[in-house]
DNA sequence: ACAGGCGAAACTTTATACAATCTACGCCCA
DNA sequence: TGGGCGTAGATTGTATAAAGTTTCGCCTGT
């Protein structure tokens, strides 16, 4: 009966129609199946998942609110396509954020939490060996997500799942295609100062890593007329 | 056109009947009209705004998102019901964000912004004045929504609407009898600071206030069964 | 007198039908 | 030939009706 407490959407439902729409179009948005600019009409996506129109406008509303989204009144839906000013703002808040929930997240190490890191590892590293693109950047997301989870501040999660949708579209349109091979793995190194209960490394790989992250973006700023105006046309 | 790059929620489009059942119970809520348990039925809304269910769900899910609302499936829709824990949660993270926002305020100040923070100061002591608690309550939420406006980071702002409703909610529920008349009117130094561009102590103030507001209220410890057996019947 | 179960009413959920709006294609005219 | 206007098609916005679930009252049996 205690858990009865907070019913609400903790518990995504996943029998729940409009949680399975939901979870689908945003799998496909995170592992870059679904380009930013792209059409989600409502008649197309029902016919998919085999619901009505209300079902599917009901999820939609939902992405919108969480910003990986955009709804134009009577045009429809469409994969949001955030602006540099966007990316700065989202990588910003994460910097704010991230490093405060890995900090929870020392305080609620345990053995079952560092065996879901470990086996997350795992198949980050798997994903990545077998060059499967989509999965490692949908595992790179969920590693975030779970660190969030573990903190156990259902605020932050919720706060991040956002964040983390929009990281995804924002280095899928502004990753820098010279990446630098990303030598280390921030993830394990995370995992590591988790497991030595250091709060202090802990934040500091959060940061490190969030930074580098940016780094790699290419966020041209609006005086590039040429190229706002090869992305309008772009939609 | 430049505006036309996001189009998407930022002008909460007065006309949209939506946005304007959703702002009509957002501010009964955040007056403390709306008491926390409170059943909300789609067809008595509905009648009040003369609506059509169709549009009274959509409002309701809207607000769930924003967590002043909980939709128990089958059952419907209620103003929400903040547990001690989330209160701490809400609170937290107020913390963290709102000194980094009154930070990027700092930044933003010009003569019309402060122009709109004096005139806001002066409301609130008018309604304080004559009495007015539930334009009170209203007005000092709105007091940190402006700040969040002012500092122009769309994302901080969204996080923060959420997290002054709910707020709203808490203070209504836990707030202390014996509250200590607060003396001193916060957000007056706050805008003093935000004046001087001193954002040591723009940030130095705005956490205070929040300790101020959270000391005020007695979180009981889920160890008390009484109280909360009363809480689940008072609903 | 009280516990248990049946049934009806109220409400939410889902689907469908209708209205409004936008897009696109084609025609006409300069 | 190029541009503008108008109509047709498609898509979204809204309302309403059908279906499913819960809740409450009443009735019966012990």
């Amino acid at each position: 009966m205690a858990a009865k407490t907070r019913p609400k959407s903790d518990t995504p439902d996943v029998s729940d129609r409009v949680s399975r729409i939901r979870e689908g179009v945003t799998a496909a948005i995170l592992e870059h199946r679904l380009l930013p600019g792209t059409k989600l009409g409502e008649d197309e996506i029902g016919e998919i998942y085999g619901a009505s129109r209300t079902l599917v406008r009901t999820a939609l509303q939902q992405l919108a609110h969480e910003g990986i989204v955009n709804i134009e009144k009577n045009r429809g839906a469409f994969v949001a396509r955030p602006t540099p000013a966007d990316a700065r703002e989202v990588f910003e808040a994460r910097r704010l954020i991230e490093p405060t929930i890995v900090d929870h997240a020392v305080d609620a190490v345990s053995p079952p939490w560092i065996n879901r890191l470990q086996q997350h590892l795992t198949e980050e590293r798997e994903a990545e060996l077998r060059g499967d693109a989509r999965a490692s950047v949908r595992l790179s997301g969920e590693f975030h997500r779970l660190i969030a989870e573990m903190s156990g501040h259902s605020i932050y999660l919720g706060f991040l799942k956002e964040l983390i949708a929009r990281s995804s579209l924002i280095i899928l349109l502004y990753r820098r295609h010279d990446t630098p091979a990303c030598g280390t793995d921030h993830h394990a190194e995370i995992v590591t100062a988790i497991r030595k209960r250091d709060k202090q490394a802990a934040r500091a790989q959060m940061l490190s890593h969030l930074n580098e992250i940016e780094a790699e973006l290419f966020l041209k700023d609006p005086a590039a007329d040429e190229l706002r105006l090869a992305d309008v046309l772009g939609a």
